[in-house]
DNA sequence: GGGGAGAGATGCCGC
DNA sequence: GCGGCATTTCTCCCC
């Protein structure tokens, strides 16, 4: 437990020496920016990082109730509370923190380079088509992947064995109504620019929803079950964990 | 500065109490689940939450590098390293984290019950102009507001003075190609359900891509430049400060 | 910097 | 639970 003074001083210091910091605290959160906000009392933990993004959780869900990039920080002593600022000046952007306990203060250098990488993504989806058409239909040629055609962003785009242009776009998830208008996007594009009257549309997705189901056999498109790939030996070695 | 079998005992005793947790430290993260991660070695801070929420927070950005939700729980030490796991077996979640250093720990009952009041959102947006329908046109006469009609989910729904329909879609920001979209397939959904051969469609939003501006004339739709409401007064009080 | 689209999207509400 | 959709979406990539 801080006394707030103590808590301005650590609090400027680390702003300062551009360190990271966890504050656990009692406080009322107002901003104003893109939107307008009022968060009433209760216990937060709030995030300040090293490039001046501020995050304001509460002890429930994984998205922050308030934030703010490129935030330009302040704290001082008024009354009985603690109050931090944060201003995006140019983006119109405020918030006001006041804290009336400040349960716990942290900061740090946090010495961190390192990029994730992630497998099974939906651009891994298209590739593992590349590599394995018939996972589409048996006679499907594929032709390039993900390229910024002058027909747009398209997944992967190829052709049936009478030459047929196929539009193939894919989604990680459950197929919805807009996958379905981005398809639609997609293959009237192709249509309008070339001049032709089929182009074949393919929605490649683990599963679809019943309505978009239905607006895609409406529009002529055909829908085939594919999952993303992962890495089943990583999967395994967690997998044995569990036995 | 933590030494790894405190870091354990503390971690344990927080999970039991289900108490919010805060935990510097040098880190390397694996993930598998929807997807397949691994974060090389770097420093982190680590965020548990009473419903058993965990973050994985670099230095920069707001978002979690790596996160679980209602994660099973476990920490022990293996080696050289304190371990923290985390699986959502219903979900088929894995992920573990492996520490080298625990710089600080902070853990703490959290209480807080309130929820964020937001102004300004696309709902905000629609409200504004049914209470002025003028922001649309001099003739349009709203019927219903984000009602889950037999269309769809429509913003804004209503006519003009000749009795035409008018379908609304409004936006918070720039209106992209897929909003067109959208509002192209409730102006469908609408003709086809009554029969009618024209149907206005109306895209209210702050501004508009110029594809999307070509894609709503092409369709025969209207783009109208609408701001999302904002309380005037609190904007104010957080610009006197800038003075 | 804007436009377009994915994300391990998340979260909300309705059926 | 799924479905449909907004989000102070965020992030990345390309033009």
């Amino acid at each position: 437990m801080l006394d707030h003074s103590e808590f301005k001083i650590k609090f400027l210091d680390a702003i300062i020496k551009g360190h990271s910091m966890a504050v656990g605290c009692h406080c009322f959160v107002s901003y104003s920016g893109r939107a307008e906000s009022e968060l009433p009392w209760g216990d937060r933990i709030i995030i300040i990082k090293s490039d001046r993004t501020l995050l304001v959780h509460q002890n429930k869900g994984s998205t922050p109730v308030n934030y703010m990039k490129e935030a330009v920080l302040d704290a001082y002593v008024e009354g009985d509370y603690a109050v931090v600022t944060a201003e995006n000046i140019s983006q119109k952007e405020f918030m006001r923190i006041e804290l009336t306990q400040v349960y716990f203060f942290e900061s740090r250098q946090l010495i961190d380079e390192q990029k994730i990488r992630i497998v099974g993504t939906e651009r891994d989806m298209a590739e593992m088509i590349m590599q394995n058409p018939s996972l589409i239909s048996l006679d499907f040629k594929p032709l390039s992947m993900e390229e910024h055609t002058k027909f747009g962003f398209i997944d992967l785009f190829g052709h049936d064995k009478n030459g047929t242009l196929i539009v193939v776009e894919c989604k990680r998830y459950s197929a919805d109504l807009s996958a379905v208008t981005q398809l639609r996007r997609y293959v009237e594009k192709i249509k309008d620019m070339k001049g032709l009257s089929s182009v074949k549309g393919v929605l490649a997705a683990p599963k679809i929803s019943t309505n978009a189901q239905s607006m895609l056999e409406k529009w002529g498109f055909s829908f085939v079950s594919v999952n993303p790939p992962k890495y089943l030996e990583k999967f395994d070695r967690f997998q044995k964990k569990l036995i």
